[in-house]
DNA sequence: CGGCGTATGTTAAAATTTTCACATGGGTGA
DNA sequence: TCACCCATGTGAAAATTTTAACATACGCCG
């Protein structure tokens, strides 16, 4: 499908291309057209070899002598991570968590469109949040198939978090950004990330217990 | 200070400490007092021969032939990540993000006390969210010396964080979780980890759009 | 139009992290 | 008490990722 130079690379690799992405649209506000590598870097405590090492597993972008065409380079690495289409998501859970993602502006302006928000409770069925409708729960299956979603964001409790996953992929969904404090087993075919915030407060509390450690990057 | 055989260890020895100690919490609560690297590993997706490894950066806690205790070892992680005392954390800006975190009790149960929240909405001073008083930003220098705070979450829009983050460093607080998405400028005896939500969710479409890759851990 | 400064893309080395393999020692039961 | 089982702890190998170094190419200026 989309350019690639070489068949493998650092998962950090992708990572850190989101922040190039947020960072360049940044400059791109501001008027600036041409960024090297080093001034990247600088703005994202990230080395200048690391970007062009990131960069070259995908293409040939900059222009030697000059950096990187900052409106240029934004295109590509759109079409990299694949931004350059509109992602259908649903939340499931409609609580802090839920309200919060589906408030989010953000995620619209890059294209993840949150198309409907489940929840098993009858006090919220019905509501809706930043415009998109909270459904019950038990119509799930029926949405995700009828609007052929592939993303969906589990922001329920632990407890409820692996039934939801199971129903979410027998439902067609592939990719799951999960937010419940737990391992979720899914088929090797679906992609699953979790984000912890628990695991980061006690990672802080780590390293505030043995000052000697000094080892932080900004991003993590 | 804490024990600890060798002096260098992979930084995601940390992060998966914070797992095992989620996990065998898990255990432990449903009465299982001993489990072997294997079981432990099959709940997290997580090989057997790391989790030994990691655990023998910080001792030897388990016995041949039968596994680890799992109060015993909950007891040892408990103490190695800083969690065997009370935390005062302060947050700022009590937008969705904050009012979540506020509202999370799993992090008051853990030692995380969140002392107070700060915001410059005038509409949301005086009020208070989960026990947890939303006082004014300006106030935040005073109260977070005379509460000795060490530990502060940034949720307030991008464009204020960097400000927000000096102003806290200023104040005293060493340990920064930020959800702002920016890479804050820190003196480099602070420490910050940063949540990177929208990172995530372009990490999900990337590998949504090359299928080929399968390269997932549950954690990440 | 050609030399010079500059920042890329790449190759090779260094550093880090994970995985493997197995010797080691604790517990159990005969 | 002793032999056997089992899962740990570890040292060495493999895999991955980052960093350094530099030859290469681009554009500018004289
Ligand atoms: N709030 C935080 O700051 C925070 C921090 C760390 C982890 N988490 C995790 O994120 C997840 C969500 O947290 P939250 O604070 O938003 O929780 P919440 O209690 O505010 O919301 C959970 C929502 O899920 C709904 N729900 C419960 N079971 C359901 C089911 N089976 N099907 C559909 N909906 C169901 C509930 O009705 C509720 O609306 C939890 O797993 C929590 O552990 C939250
Ligand atoms: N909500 C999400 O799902 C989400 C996702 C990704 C990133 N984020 C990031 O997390 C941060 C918080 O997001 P949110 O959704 O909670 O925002 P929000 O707008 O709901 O809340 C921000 C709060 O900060 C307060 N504030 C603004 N400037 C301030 C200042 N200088 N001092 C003190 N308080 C100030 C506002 O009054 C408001 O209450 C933002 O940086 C956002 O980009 C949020």
């Amino acid at each position: 499908m989309a350019r690639r130079k070489k068949y493998k690379f650092p998962k950090t690799t992708i990572e850190r291309l989101s922040y190039y992405f947020r960072a360049l649209e940044d400059l791109s506000k501001r008027g600036i057209d041409t960024v090297s590598s080093e001034a990247l870097g600088g703005k994202l405590n990230i080395k200048s070899s690391q970007i062009r090492k990131d960069l070259s597993y995908f293409g040939d972008f900059g222009k030697r002598g000059m950096g990187y065409d900052v409106k240029y380079l934004l295109k590509e690495l759109k079409y990299i991570l694949g931004l350059d289409r509109e992602w259908s998501v649903v939340i499931v859970g409609a609580g802090h968590i839920g309200a919060a993602m589906a408030n989010y502006d953000s995620f619209r302006k890059r294209g993840f469109n949150i198309a409907a928000i489940f929840d098993n409770d009858e006090k919220k069925i019905g509501k809706e949040i930043n415009g998109s409708p909270i459904l019950p729960y038990d119509n799930i299956d029926d949405f995700v198939k009828q609007n052929k979603i592939e993303m969906a964001i589990i922001a329920v409790p632990a407890a409820a978090a692996q039934a939801v996953a199971d129903k979410l992929v027998e439902s067609g969904v592939t990719a799951i950004l999960n937010f419940a404090p737990v391992a979720v087993q899914l088929d090797e075919n679906v992609r699953c990330l979790s984000v912890d915030l628990t695991t980061k407060l006690e990672a802080l509390a780590y390293y505030m217990s043995y000052s000697q450690d000094k080892l932080w990057k900004i991003y993590s």
